[in-house]
RNA sequence: UGGGCUAUCGCCAAGCGGUAAGGCACAGCACUUUGACUGCUGUAUUCGCUGGUUCGAAUCCAGUUAGCCCAG
């Protein structure tokens, strides 16, 4: 019998793929995994991924399932690997997205790495992609049958010897299928609200975050015109992104968007939304997924933005590690620190850092 | 010190005697594993102040205050 651990965030999903696997006949282990600090005032905090209701809730469904059920502690691995980089990124003015991060080095990184240790074969989550191994034999993931639900953006980073070893039995069913699922089985988390927002972080205040950990809000300085006009002081860089527009507390008239933020003046220029729009992008730290290699003459779509739509474009080697996406239409406010996920087809061919 | 102009929500701004448009900002909700974008909803019993005319005024009149401009 294969063993498989399953990440178990004490949420719908991630109990109805334990259900599944379950049923399916593997020896399932349930794993939360705990990455807070102890003090941490965020514990009680509901409708995380991560949080610590998070293990009152797993615990729970790990008992109905009659699994074994460990919490593991990654508490040091997180602040290393996620917490740390998330804050110094915003503080070199970029945008990180630290999901993606989280899932690569510590879901399947760390994870993976200690189920092994556990004799598992197989690590589980409940994610809404599916793996799906090519024809060239490479694993890649493909898009989850829930449109709407779809997380394959946050997963383009895994290496093949972590899809190889792992089962995403949630991303062939739609989100509505997996409640009544839930519900069918009698899973206490059933209704439970989905999860949303940077689990390590409080009502999505990560400035505030960034603040208590390291004292500083990043550059100070103003909000300036494309012409270098000075509108007024900002609160810190580290409270923008690129293509933001609320919370800018600027009335011209018109919205004004970030078009731009640099830390060594501490400038954050604002200005019109059209000028957010770009065909074209770098990105560095290249991860190729079903793609050994892109091929500069495929017809491709990308995603630069989690909860935005793929857009035809064409992909370049500008070195190893570097390549530029031309899209056929131009796309909102591209912004460093964020991952381009190149697609082909419905499945992830790649993808990197965002640089410009 | 004369002459003129303007004072309406945090910002801008309609209104010109009939019972306070709109934009921006802001807030809430929805969406969301990025406080992004987006969508929806909300936000002045009150029009610098004091009186007056009128059935009725932010709108007319008088005075008053403040700011701006031109003459000094």
């Amino acid at each position: 019998m294969k063993k498989v651990v399953v990440g178990m965030s004490g949420g719908v999903d991630s109990s109805v793929c334990a259900y599944l696997l379950k049923k399916q006949g593997y020896d399932v282990i349930g794993v939360t995994m705990q990455i807070w600090q102890p003090d941490d005032s965020i514990a009680e905090r509901e409708g995380s991924c991560c949080g610590i209701s998070a293990v009152t809730d797993a615990r729970r469904v790990a008992g109905q399932l009659d699994i074994p059920y460990y919490v593991m502690n990654f508490r040091e691995e997180f602040k290393k690997y996620v917490t740390d980089p998330f804050i110094e990124e915003y503080m070199r003015g970029r945008t990180p997205n630290p999901c993606i991060v989280c899932n690569r080095y510590l879901k399947w990184g760390e994870l993976l790495k200690r189920s092994r240790e556990l004799g598992a074969d197989y690590i589980a989550t409940g994610h809404y992609a599916q793996i799906l191994q090519l024809d060239n034999g490479r694993y890649t993931i493909k898009k989850s049958e829930s449109d709407t639900k779809d997380q394959t953006y946050v997963l383009y980073n895994l290496t093949q010897d972590q899809l190889a070893h792992t089962l995403m039995p949630v991303g062939s069913y739609e989100k509505t299928e997996i409640r009544r699922i839930a519900q069918e089985a009698g899973l206490s988390v059933a209704h439970k609200k989905d999860s949303q927002d940077i689990c390590f972080v409080n009502d999505g205040n990560y400035a505030d975050f960034i603040r208590t950990n390291t004292g500083s809000s990043g550059t100070e300085g103003n909000f300036v015109t494309a012409d270098g006009e000075i509108i007024k002081r900002h609160e810190g860089t580290v409270n923008y992104t690129i293509g933001q527009r609320k919370g800018l507390g600027i009335a011209l008239g018109h919205p004004v968007y970030v078009n731009d933020i640099n830390v060594e003046t501490g400038d954050v220029c604002v200005g019109e939304e059209d000028v957010l729009f770009k065909t074209t992008l770098t990105a560095d730290s290249i991860s190729h997924m079903g793609a050994e290699r892109f091929d500069e003459n495929e017809r491709y779509t990308a995603k630069i933005r989690y909860s935005q739509n793929s857009v035809p474009c064409h992909v370049r080697y500008t070195d190893d590690d570097r390549i530029e996406v031309e899209f056929e239409r131009p796309v909102r406010a591209a912004t460093p620190g964020q991952a381009v996920v190149i697609y082909k087809d419905d499945w992830i061919a790649g993808g990197g850092t965002i640089c410009r």
